[in-house]
DNA sequence: CGAACCATTGACCATGATCAATGATTGTGG
DNA sequence: CCACAATCATTGATCATGGTCAATGGTTCG
């Protein structure tokens, strides 16, 4: 989905967020800063559900979904992870979850063996991971807080806004997704998805120059309605 | 987990399962279990948003929520936890979420302090806090489930299941909480709960042989409903 | 016994899903 | 390079689910 060619060099490319947060070493950043990049097109899987060894990722660009697929075969994405961001630290028992790609994607990536060995040779690198696990629960919990109870509209507008502050752009928001996945995450229809897009636009909010691209026009009503403040339906 | 043969008395309670899963130490829960235990009445918190200490709890009996206050001024329960769960260890930063009982509660507990030097200590235990948290965090994905693109009734039957799973009961569970707990956690109403609880005994999927409890007659239909392998509405 | 709270039930309505048709964009082979 | 196919997005019409408002019933506590 989508074609990109990474050669128009940033214009695409979420950029990597300057340093999380907190505390501790960044050893396990570091270990996975010296993998090699690998490169995956749309589509293709970091790993399956079912999977017993589990990589761990690190996204250097491109945008990493985590779903599940439920009982009536429908696709829910937990999380949407972007560049900066880990993925598959969440290991031990079964987490049930598969990872794709859903634009191409450059990640480097490590083995949870690695990992573990690192971390037994530098306890404080279990901090590290504590804290990156700690980021992917609060993730998972804000998704909570925006799927439910709140409108289509009102998803769609905090989900624009959540984009924009990954993408540290002003005012492009480059989707780099399709509607589908657009909608498997919000939990909602590509209909709906389409139609409450073009009511943002009808209300001036945002400007849609081509399909996969998003221009902020009223980032406080924005964010007003992803607030649920909103004045009015 | 589970097996529970309890006797008269502790009707109302829940025991802590036996021993969660998989890896490493028990330090942590070892450190808690030596801690007096303490009493908690219903609507009384054990941490607030807001508050930078938290303690760490680990219960005993009885159900604490996790939950926020979106914008609308609605509450949304993140998550439920039972007896032998541990609450509060997804520290860091500041993961923005208060904790409640929403029925007596009994639970013992530490300082993060405490937890930290123990794990200077016992770097082992580093593993047995992310095994920990990595419970938490697979228990909020399986929320994200429960709620997204079910119906009222696929909710309802899915989570009375989840009960009685928790309450390795056979039959009998035991809701220890009110309808607007219920509504708050599903992201329903209290009426859609009350509606579709009658429709569950309508179906001869349960009986309420009075308000807090709940009878299962058949575990099949329930399943079959919270999978959304449902046959009809 | 009455008051307060909680749960149930009913009537109505709005939001979003579904079904269906049309447009737009992309990819492929002649 | 164009034509066709295939995929994806938009828009419309209809309907069902669940939210809201409102009234009633039941339980508990003073």
């Amino acid at each position: 989905m989508l074609a990109l060619s990474e050669t128009t060099t940033s214009d695409y490319i979420y950029r990597a967020p300057v340093s999380t947060s907190s505390s501790s070493t960044r050893a396990v950043m570091g270990l996975l800063a010296k993998q090699p990049v690998r490169r995956l097109s749309s589509d293709e899987h970091l790993f399956h559900e079912q999977d017993h060894t589990r990589q761990i990722f690190r996204i250097e660009s491109g945008v990493v979904a985590l779903y599940r697929i439920l009982g009536n075969g429908r696709r829910q994405i937990m999380s949407l992870r972007f560049p900066g961001d880990v993925v598959g630290l969440d290991i031990g028992a079964n987490r049930h979850c598969s990872a794709v790609a859903i634009s191409p994607v450059v990640a480097r990536s490590t083995t949870r063996r690695t990992v573990d060995s690192l971390v037994e040779r530098q306890p404080q690198a279990a901090a590290e991971i504590i804290d990156l696990i700690g980021e992917e629960l609060a993730s998972t919990r804000q998704q909570i807080t925006l799927l439910n109870r709140r409108s289509a509209l009102e998803k769609l507008a905090a989900f624009i806004l959540e984009l924009d502050r990954r993408q540290s752009r002003q005012d492009l928001v480059r989707l780099q997704m399709s509607r589908t996945d657009i909608a498997d995450f919000l939990g909602l229809t590509i209909e709906t998805v389409s139609r409450n897009l073009t009511k943002l636009k009808l209300r001036k909010f945002i400007r849609l120059p081509d399909i996969h691209s998003i221009i902020i026009l009223d980032r406080q009503g924005l964010s007003d309605l992803a607030d649920g403040d909103a004045d009015c339906d």
